[in-house]
DNA sequence: TATTGTTTTAAACTAGATTTTAAACAGTTG
DNA sequence: CAACTGTTTAAAATCTAGTTTAAAACAATA
């Protein structure tokens, strides 16, 4: 039983890296086995097909790279104070893995019409109390009124994308990868600063 | 000479769309023929070879839909005109054209070494004189001080990223096309206002 | 009509991917 | 120890895809 997970999960490490850094439809399943030292049919043995391991992978990453900024969301804190703390967190959790952005967007074109269908899915949007906190403000008067999903788009719209173009970034501007996550630093401070400003006063 | 440009043509366009709907890996080259109506070994009579047919793709689309906003950045106008129509006509391009965002991140992923060094790619980027301007208007105090990197990412953020993200944006909100286009339509005036804002005072 | 260059067709080739099957192995339990 | 179970391996079958070939059809022209 001791093997059986190692060698599962060996099958599972070595297809999630290939998957994010070359793209599913170019990892074969000999790629696979190789990286994780197998042998061929094991992966049949296990998964039974590689879409089947490539839908365990994608809700996985989904959901381990969800799970602490929905909390954020849902937590109890004040608005600006959640904004902050949401930019920082997705912002950190993104620069300690800068595929899963561009990965994440081939995915959706790759598989359309499947992806909508994953009940994991939902893990992407923004909560129904952050939602309801933004409209109550609105009212309240506290902030600006604000259409709360013009207002979850904007924020990861800023937050995301950089990481999608990431190689025309760097490429352009001539950056290192040090240099890019400096420049996305910076962007922790710009984001939020751009956020709380439009959502204040007008 | 007629026929000739003509099969051509037919291959070029049956394979943009397939290569749009549903991604280079997953259109074969037998797909693309029977859409064509043409024998599968005109492909290579005409292109040499798939990936050959994805480039001259895929530079076609880049060059095409990337023209008109160069030329926005590039013309005499002021700061904000300038915001206003680039926002304006990048939108509508993109609203007419909903697969060429996603199909654009995939290539990314896809393509990620070669795509930095197709010389097309450069349109993809703001032009000298917008950064200049920007960098201008900062010293003169006609705006804020902005760095025009960051500026020119959070642009083209806000407004590509939903396209990116399009599936998802309809199915979470129950949207049909036309929801979802009235939703992108009332984001011109949202992201202009939001960028114009965030450059004038803070 | 014969010739030449171009375009089209059908079939073959090649390589590689996924899946299936059957056998080997190791550990456990009756 | 013998039967059983879960795991692993090896080999083969199947299928799919990209590319190549060779010959036929066509068009223009000398």
């Amino acid at each position: 039983m001791a093997k059986n997970k190692n060698t599962e999960q060996k099958i599972f490490d070595a297809a999630t890296e290939l998957f994010m850094e070359k793209g599913v439809d170019r990892t074969s399943v000999r790629d696979i086995a190789s990286k994780a030292g197998i042998n061929l049919a094991l992966m049949n043995y296990y998964f039974r097909s590689k879409e089947n391991l490539f839908d365990a992978i994608f809700t996985n990453l989904v959901k381990e790279n969800t799970k602490d900024l929905l909390k954020i969301l849902d937590s109890d804190l004040g608005l600006e104070e959640k904004v902050r703390k949401y930019v920082d967190a997705y912002i950190d959790m993104l620069t300690s893995n800068p595929l899963l952005v561009p990965f994440f967007m081939a995915i959706i074109h790759r598989s359309q019409e499947k992806i909508t269908q994953m009940k994991v899915i939902s893990n992407l949007y923004g909560t129904e109390k952050f939602s309801q906190q933004i409209v109550d403000e609105g009212k309240a008067g506290t902030i600006r009124r604000t259409d709360p999903s013009h207002f979850f788009v904007d924020m990861i719209s800023l937050i995301t994308f950089p990481f999608a173009i990431r190689s025309l970034i760097m490429d352009r501007n001539e950056m290192s990868e040090e240099d890019f996550n400096n420049f996305i630093f910076e962007r922790k401070e710009h984001i939020t600063g751009l956020l709380l400003k439009c959502m204040k006063e007008c």
